[in-house]
DNA sequence: CATCAACCCTGAGAGC
DNA sequence: TGCTCTCAGGGTTGAT
């Protein structure tokens, strides 16, 4: 994580502002800096900060786990992958200090007004990226697991198509887009799934139950800002909620028997072996 | 195509 | 207190 949700919380405090900044839509970016040169993935750093200098942010969303700011001229896109976050912060304190750059900020947006766009990344994991055309970045990723046209019959036969243990099906972002971790525990657990079963064992009902436990453990995530379970993000509830990740040896809130703990894909993978059976 | 290991990194938490 | 060790996590790459 950041997944889905933390992604979706970020970029709406960066489309809405808060009391004490505003939001990203009209900055202008007015130089660039960067602490740390592999965090920028296309172009080259030079590059980067020159297409950026006197480009004009027209807004903020979200694809997937990425975060994309369009641009007057290009696209600006971000992945905070294991520990980013951004944010917007004053450049100068109350007293008139400049406030100084912390120790995990990678890329900082100075904008012409006395606000600032901060890319910090403690494990250096995170990538930014300018491009023309979003597709370049976008274009290998699966559907939103919001989209409208994918209903269950769509889903089933995503799923059809393919021969894969779902726990890993489902976090591969070219499947779906927006699922880790976190939420694909808990999307197995609330509809009774092992994490082990092949994708194409599924019935049509398993992948109806399946879309629709992802879809609402999603909004779950959004509607409690999302999880803080580590020390990059705070203000998130949804790790007071969770029902099995990082649970194992408690009790399955089901049926009362130890959550078991598993590596599935090289991801620790936390199920109930009763309620979600292999069979 | 599916699976898996290694890699990129740092800090937390356990063990001593 | 402070050291060393293991682990977690998203995604890419290369091998099988």
């Amino acid at each position: 994580m950041p997944e889905l949700p933390e992604v979706e919380t970020i970029i709406n405090r960066l489309k809405t502002g808060t009391q004490e900044t505003p939001g990203v839509k009209d900055q202008i970016i007015q130089s660039v800096q960067v602490t740390w040169d592999q965090i920028i993935a296309q172009p080259d750093v030079n590059s980067f900060k020159l297409a950026l200098e006197g480009n004009k942010i027209s807004g903020a969303s979200r694809r997937g786990k990425f975060l994309h700011f369009p641009l007057t001229k290009g696209h600006l896109i971000g992945h905070l992958r294991m520990s980013g976050e951004m944010r917007i912060e004053p450049v100068y304190s109350q007293n008139g200090n400049l406030n100084p750059v912390e120790k995990y900020d990678k890329v900082i947006f100075n904008f012409n007004s006395s606000y600032r766009m901060v890319f910090s990344n403690i494990r250096k994991f995170g990538r930014m990226w300018y491009v023309e055309d979003p597709q370049t970045v976008f274009g290998t990723l699966g559907p939103e697991p919001f989209d409208p046209e994918l209903n269950s019959s769509v889903f089933y036969h995503m799923l059809q198509s393919r021969n894969r243990q779902i726990k890993s099906l489902l976090m591969d972002q070219s499947f779906l887009a927006g699922l880790g971790n976190i939420y694909t525990n808990e999307a197995l657990f609330r509809s009774g799934i092992h994490p082990l079963r092949k994708s194409d064992t599924l019935s049509r009902n398993e992948a109806t139950d399946l879309l629709h436990a992802i879809q609402a453990v999603l909004r779950q995530g959004i509607d409690t800002l999302g999880a803080s379970i580590d020390w990059f993000y705070r203000g998130g509830g949804f790790q007071n909620e969770f029902l099995v990740y990082d649970r194992s040896g408690e009790a399955c809130p089901n049926c009362g028997r130890p959550i078991q703990k598993d590596t599935v894909g090289q991801r620790g993978t936390y199920f109930c072996p009763h309620c979600q059976p292999i069979n």
